[in-house]
DNA sequence: CGCCTTTGACCCGCGC
DNA sequence: GCGCGGGTCAAAGGCG
């Protein structure tokens, strides 16, 4: 497997149309792994209609997708027992009116939860593709309910459920916040 | 009828 | 050890 795919609809086959300037926020994994989650909400000024950041959860980028032990269905002896390695996990703050950014991947909720110090629920998804253990949390923020923070866990094993044409879709509803 | 959301209970790690 | 908070499970119900 090949670093990190895209949490977009980007298909490994076909290569986007996009204008390879425009800079997506993932094109960055690599650099940025200060702690800084969701601490830094600033610079408004700079999106009109959204804005997307790439945040790093505890700097865990290096190292390729560890598989977790995915407990083979809670029914045996050793429920999840495994031993716990986290995928990393990778967050994007959005400006949206909608919680739910259509990926294009087709999720299923799977809990709701109220979080501490925040006045609006985390909603738990799951990808629904048989075999497909990615995971994202989506939450709104309190201080800024206009943000929508969407945390992204594992990489996509199978190509994008929908049509391409939806990043550009995507792109219609929010802006890529770029700092060039 | 199949897939999805809702929601309370349960599990687990962590700090005190 | 205990309590809290975050994450997951699974039953029940809704909807197309």
């Amino acid at each position: 497997m090949e670093n990190y795919q895209m949490f977009f609809p980007v298909s490994s086959t076909s290569n986007m149309e996009l204008p390879r300037n425009s800079q997506l926020p993932f094109d960055n994994f690599h650099g940025d792994t200060s702690n800084g989650l969701l601490s830094d909400v600033k610079t408004d000024k700079f999106i009109p209609v959204a804005e997307v950041k790439q945040l790093v959860e505890n700097g865990r980028f290096v190292g390729s997708e560890t598989e977790i032990k995915s407990t083979s269905a809670g029914g045996d002896c050793c429920k999840r027992k495994e031993k716990k390695i986290r995928k990393p996990r990778y967050a994007f703050q959005t400006r949206s009116q909608v919680d739910i950014l259509d990926d294009g991947y087709r999720w299923r909720k799977y809990g709701q939860k109220s979080v501490k110090n925040n006045k609006f629920p985390r909603s738990y998804y799951r990808c629904t593709h048989q075999g497909c253990n990615v995971k994202k949390q989506v939450q709104r923020l309190t201080k800024d309910e206009t943000v929508v923070l969407t945390t992204y866990e594992g990489v996509h094993n199978h190509p994008i459920d929908k049509p391409m044409d939806n990043f550009q879709h995507i792109l219609n509803q929010m802006q890529i916040y770029t700092p060039f």
